[in-house]
DNA sequence: TGTATTCCTGACCATACGGTCAGGATGTGG
DNA sequence: CCACATCCTGACCGTATGGTCAGGAATACA
């Protein structure tokens, strides 16, 4: 009798244990905070003993740096629904299906995201100074744009922009209060449904994009 | 000559040391979280021994814990604004000047609220589950009536508030963000006014209140 | 098959943390 | 002025943390 297929070459075994650990620390990050977070309960979730993720990353700065980087990534793919599409009503309202997509999937990543900016964005700091600037730079053309050609009003691209990362990050941040107003329950697929389409409502009516 | 005029009897001391404790365990636990503050820090913060602070609040935990309903005490009282109102325009209008003000007087206060919830509320689940609960029912009544009356758009009264709540603490809460994205510098007073205005905007407009 | 390389981990270490406490200082009320 | 209560704090303690390391196990490659 041979051996259940357990894992196969090294590269692989590399490749799914960071995986793994990735996964594990953001999970154990979005609960108790970076300062609060250990490598030993990162470790436990993970079912790796803790020396072995100083195998991995070096330091939990390192693990957690990581972390963060990929939310980032997620969260900026989610533009290109923004970039493609034809005017302020379809652009902004796929970009808020996309976002609440996200907080709905990946609420720990939102939420370390959300710790780490909160703390003066100690570790990524670089990413909003360059790649999150030119990001909203660009989004914000497109806005004015859309303002020029009297697709909507006149409003701030900024703020609106700030608007549109609150209200769908806050399903993911604040998930827990939201399900304890919801009577203790996480929100349905009807309910998730009918957050989208307030949100929805609200803004494009709010810019002026739908009547 | 005499010693300038110091601190007084003994009752007015402590509820002096007490503030200074406080304000500085907001501020910490706004920079760290709760896991990563220390009573150290708070205590180098507020110029007082550590064990002083020991002396005053018996574990790091109650101290955070009265941290925690310092804020919530005043994010309920904005509430004030919303109750007096005649109508949505001018209940919610006044709402957000008001949440928007302390997020801008109180970011740290915003933060801490924030990073609790986060952590699925270990210390205020209590608070969320009374308070909060019946605050935002009666919240939700004014603006189910509203909508009966006709004077605003047929919105679910709970994704209106969450959109309240978001829009306005983003500004506490994601404060180094959009520091960083507005060039480095905190918001000018006309910025603030500006956002005030955008938010007001397109939520009233948003919901129907407003032409 | 031999050996070089990568992977893994139990045991260990220095440090920093929350919290305690004995005993002195300071104010209070009679 | 005295006796009492409150206030204050340096020194200390047990624990848990991030990180290290020696050396063994597994795999890759020739």
């Amino acid at each position: 009798m041979h051996d259940a297929p357990r894992s196969n070459s090294k590269r692989e075994r590399r490749q799914e244990n960071e995986k793994l650990i990735l996964a594990a620390a953001e999970k154990v990050f979005s609960e108790a905070g970076f300062g609060g977070a250990t490598m030993q309960l990162i470790a436990d979730v993970a079912g790796l003993p803790k020396a072995n993720l100083h195998y991995y990353f070096p330091t939990k700065e390192s693990l957690y740096r990581q972390v963060v980087q990929r939310i980032f990534q997620i969260w900026l793919q989610a533009a290109d629904t923004f970039d493609k599409a034809e005017g302020p009503a379809e652009g902004i309202g796929a970009y808020i299906d996309a976002k609440m997509e996200i907080s709905r999937r990946h609420p720990a990543g939102s939420k370390v995201w959300a710790s780490e900016v909160m703390h003066r964005a100690p570790v990524i700091q670089d990413y909003l100074e360059t790649t999150l600037m030119e990001w909203t730079e660009g989004r914000a053309k497109i806005i004015d744009r859309w303002v020029a050609e009297e697709r909507m009003d006149a409003i701030d691209p900024n703020h609106l922009l700030y608007m549109l990362w609150a209200t769908t990050q806050h399903y993911a941040d604040f998930g827990h209060q939201i399900e304890t107003l919801n009577g203790g329950s996480p929100l349905t697929d009807d309910q998730w449904e009918a957050a989208k389409t307030s949100v929805k409502h609200i803004i494009l009516r709010g810019i002026g994009a739908i009547k």
